[in-house]
Parts: C-alpha cells; sequence; structure tokens
DNA sequence: ACAGTCACTCATCGCATGTTGAGCGAAGTG
DNA sequence: CACTTCGCTCAACATGCGATGAGTGACTGT
C-alpha cells in the first residue's frame, strides 16, 4: 500500500520512484533554478521523504547533475541538413517544444557554475558545428553570435516569457528569424 | 581611525560607507547572483561589519533593489537616433561597458522574480520604442526579437563570457550584427 | 513460514544565513 | 569640559537548509 500497490518487482519500483523524483526536480530546477529549489520541495512534489531523495542521487548536487544531463542521443539528433535550416531546427527545438531538461540547465546558468560550464560545452558544440559551414571570415565569431541570438531568444521565450514572445507562433518566429540568421551566418541559403 | 580619519563631516561619512557597500553588492550581486551574494560577503568586501549592512538597508531585498536600480537618468540617455544605430548603441551600451548595475540585473533575472520583472519592464519600454520605428507588419514581435536577440548577445559575452565573444572587438561584433537587425527590423537604414 | 533484503520514513544534527538589540567609542554641541 | 549624538561593532537568535543514521514494514527467495 506505499505508492503502486501492484505486482511489480522491486528494483523497477524502485527505478520509477527515482523517476518521478528527477521528474520533480526537473521542473523545480527549471522553475526557480538551483538555489530555490530545496531537496524538501522536490520531495514534496514527487510525494516522498526529503532523505530518499539523499539516499538516491547522494546530495543535491549530483541530482542536479542528473536532472539537466541530456541523454546524449537527444543532443546528438539532428542530422546534416543546410546551415540555417538546422539553425531552425534548433530554434525549433528549443522553442517548440523545449525540454524540461534543457530549461532546468538554462534557468540555472547564470547563478550555478557546473550549469554555466555545461551550457558553455553546449554552445561549443554548436558553434563548431555552425562555424566549419560559415565560409565569410570570422566563422567562429559569426557562429557565436548565432548561438547567442538563438538563446536570447529561447530566454526571451521561455524563461522571462515576455508576453509578445510567448504568444506568438512558433513558426512566424522561426520565418522572422531565417533572414536575420543568414545574415550572420554570411546568407548560405538566401531565400 | 575608523576609517576615514579625515575631517568630514559626519552625515558624509556615512553617505560614503554606505556607497561603498552598495558599490560591494552591485559587484558580488554580478558575479554570483542575488542568492549566492550574502550578506556578510558583502560587509566582508565593504570593509565593514554585516550588522552595518542591515542598518543601511533594512533588509537584503532592499539592498539588492537599490544595487540593481538604474538611476533612471542613465535609463533615458540616448537620443531619438535612425533605428538600427539605436539598437547598435543599446549593442554599445550594452556591450563596450555594461554597468555593474545591468550586470547585477541581469545576472539574477532567471532566479529572481523582481529582477525578472525588472529585466521585463526595461525590455517593454525598449520595445515599445523600437516597434514604433518599425514599419513591417509584426512589429511588436520584430522588436521583442531584436530586443531577445541583443540581450542573448550580452549574455554570452559578459555573463557566460563564451571566450570567442569576450575576445571579440565590440565595433566587430556590433559591425557583424547590423545586417542582422536590419533583417528583423525591416532594413529601416540600409548600408 | 521464516529469515533476509530492501525501499522507504522518522527524528535529528550541523551549519550558514538573514536579522536583531545592546553596547562602544569617537565626533559633534552647548 | 560635560553631555549628547550617532556611526559602527559584537554577540546572539531564529530559521531553513543539506545531510545522516537508525529504524520499520512490506516484499523476496527458500
Amino acid at each position: 500500500m506505499t505508492r503502486n500497490s501492484q505486482t511489480v518487482p522491486r528494483s523497477q519500483r524502485r527505478a520509477r520512484t527515482a523517476e518521478r523524483i528527477l521528474a520533480a526536480a526537473r521542473a523545480l530546477f527549471a522553475e526557480s533554478g538551483y538555489d530555490r529549489t530545496t531537496i524538501r520541495a522536490v520531495a514534496t512534489r514527487a510525494e516522498v521523504d526529503p532523505a530518499l531523495v539523499m539516499q538516491h542521487f547522494g546530495s543535491k548536487d549530483e541530482l542536479f547533475r542528473r536532472a539537466i544531463t541530456v541523454s546524449s542521443q537527444e543532443a546528438d539528433e539532428g542530422g546534416q541538413e543546410k546551415l540555417v535550416e538546422l539553425l531552425l531546427g534548433i530554434l525549433g527545438v528549443k522553442m517548440g517544444e523545449v525540454s524540461g531538461t534543457s530549461l532546468a540547465l538554462l534557468r540555472s546558468m547564470l547563478t550555478h557554475p557546473e550549469a554555466a560550464e555545461q551550457v558553455k560545452a553546449a554552445n561549443t558544440r554548436q558553434l563548431n558545428q555552425i562555424s566549419g559551414a560559415i565560409e565569410a571570415e570570422d566563422a567562429e565569431l559569426r557562429a557565436a553570435l548565432t548561438v547567442s541570438t538563438l538563446l536570447g531568444v529561447t530566454i526571451g521565450r521561455h524563461l522571462l516569457e515576455l508576453d509578445v514572445l510567448r504568444e506568438a507562433d512558433t513558426e512566424r518566429i522561426a520565418e522572422l528569424m531565417k533572414p536575420c540568421l543568414e545574415a550572420l551566418t554570411g546568407r548560405p541559403a538566401q531565400s
């Protein structure tokens, strides 16, 4: 009668509550960031004792690490399309349905050192991918500006929740951003 | 022999230490954000007792409020130039020498509710100023995207401190961003 | 059915933080 | 010089946090 009073193997039950805790953690980290999210709050949301969270993840930092770690398959998906299409894809991924994992990460990137590292690493990855496809000079700088630009839009839309951006249609945003990105990348795929 | 062992009037002396505390607070808030900045740390940096900080500002929240409040003259400067020039001006202001006040505000905007409100308010102000000058349809949306874009670059450069952006010359960045902004605003001042 | 395992809870600790009030000593005032 | 004012410090409190370790009861395999 603890929670899942079904015939579920013990190991699987444990794995499920672990996932439930992780989901609660992701949600709260995404809402309030690292510092303002307490283990107690995560436990409450997961309908579990705070101590259990510790038993599962060892420490708050480790919980956070697990919460913001993208499944590395999720990270590397998205093939080798044309540049701007790729960028709009990033925009789409980041805007259409940004994963709770990403939001948790982004929310804390300005205040939690490791989150910042993680974001910088992700940026570097995208940057390399993009800059290789830019023919113009200053390819790296252009790529960095491009990524930052997209980051800004994502922040405005999902973290700050600026009304105008939140209400706007994803496709319309992508449409408006396209020439902007083309300009930054040296217009590889002009309309 | 406390600190300024000169013939300084008492009121002025108090005002000076208040300013010293405020400066320390701004620096720390800009470095670490609201939650990770402790009153004790501010006091230490200002070479002052923690209790004195309370006596001056009443609470940590009030200290933060004072630390992130732009002097309202500083906010409204920058005349009515042509649109893209204005934007590049914002870029310049935000990039060349971003004030500690702004950095303190920006650093906490994702985790501190009031900081978020403040940023959104500032964004709305800029948004109105910009959208009025855009002739294309979706003026508001375009303006919001423009502001978010600049926000992203500022974050990447000064908060995340992405290497490529930090090392880049301000003018070069402005130069690269110009066509991008023109595209977003409907190219009002084409080269 | 019995013993052991294991997911989970309870009570509690240590610590850092924001905040407070009493007190000190130098600057100001008559 | 007496007396007050006031900028400032010291010691302490209350709270909420992450973290710990002993305990409990249900599930498991034999």
